[in-house]
DNA sequence: TGCACATCTGCAGAACTGTTCATATATCGA
DNA sequence: TCGATATATGAACAGTTCTGCAGATGTGCA
């Protein structure tokens, strides 16, 4: 695909080829990229801990983060763009859940890690 | 804890209450969230996907990643700085590996993730 | 010893991200 | 209908992040 993929000497070039084989497309990297760089902030993080248990509405997410509503309601409308959460509007409350099998994964077995880490360093623990 | 939380009013205090109580302290979130954020850019990302099979040296994961090397050294620094890599140094070449199993496992699951959605959407894929 | 090569590092600029503030929309109750 | 409440949105600002460049380090070979 790259015939000029000579510019800079190959250490292991059948490695390479092999790598590049079994390699995601640019365009899975990238929506994969996307996933992970969402649960990278610590307030969205948080925040979609909080809806692994159920649904829960905007001032109660505001509540569990710390975060103002504004920031809570920017930081779900991202969610929601990326639909890894989805809404249902109730009166003036709005409850969001978490609406994306793959992502929910991903937070249980983070979740279960830092539970692991923890019972095997509690020293690491804090209040 | 917080005597002063009704600055806003909760929707489902006990909810908030329970979700707290099983919720991770601070600092397991921001490690936990530190983590994300490193899986988080397409270009560490693929590095990180190519070193699953096995160590590589910086020429090649330049090469896989079209990073030019210095890129690939800065973002090889990070993630050594996170201990998600190690190095083997061997003459003037370096080595890298995945060296963190939390983190292979998150990207095990992620590519997993890629090839099934791309087997129910092949009109998803692309060259 | 001197040169070529592989990698590393600090710095600076560009691009991106997350928050706040101000304001908008929509719903409920009086 | 009016006011209070809940949420949503846009603009702007501060802080962070990524990349390229230039130069440094260290290794192997002649």
């Amino acid at each position: 695909m790259q015939p000029d993929a000579c510019n800079v000497r190959l250490v292991d070039p059948e490695r390479v080829a092999s790598v590049n084989a079994r390699m995601p497309g640019e365009e899975d990297i990238a929506d994969t990229a996307d996933v992970f760089g969402l649960l990278g902030d610590p307030r969205r993080l948080k925040l979609l801990v909080a809806l692994l248990d159920g649904e829960l509405c905007v001032c109660d997410l505001a509540a569990i983060t710390g975060l103002s509503e504004s920031a809570t309601s920017h930081a779900l409308r991202l969610l929601r763009a990326h639909r890894v959460v989805g809404v249902r509007r109730d009166g003036r409350n709005a409850f969001y859940r978490l609406d994306d099998a793959h992502v929910r994964m991903l937070l249980d077995l983070a979740v279960a890690h830092t539970e692991h880490t923890e019972a095997m360093h509690p020293e690491r623990s804090e209040a």
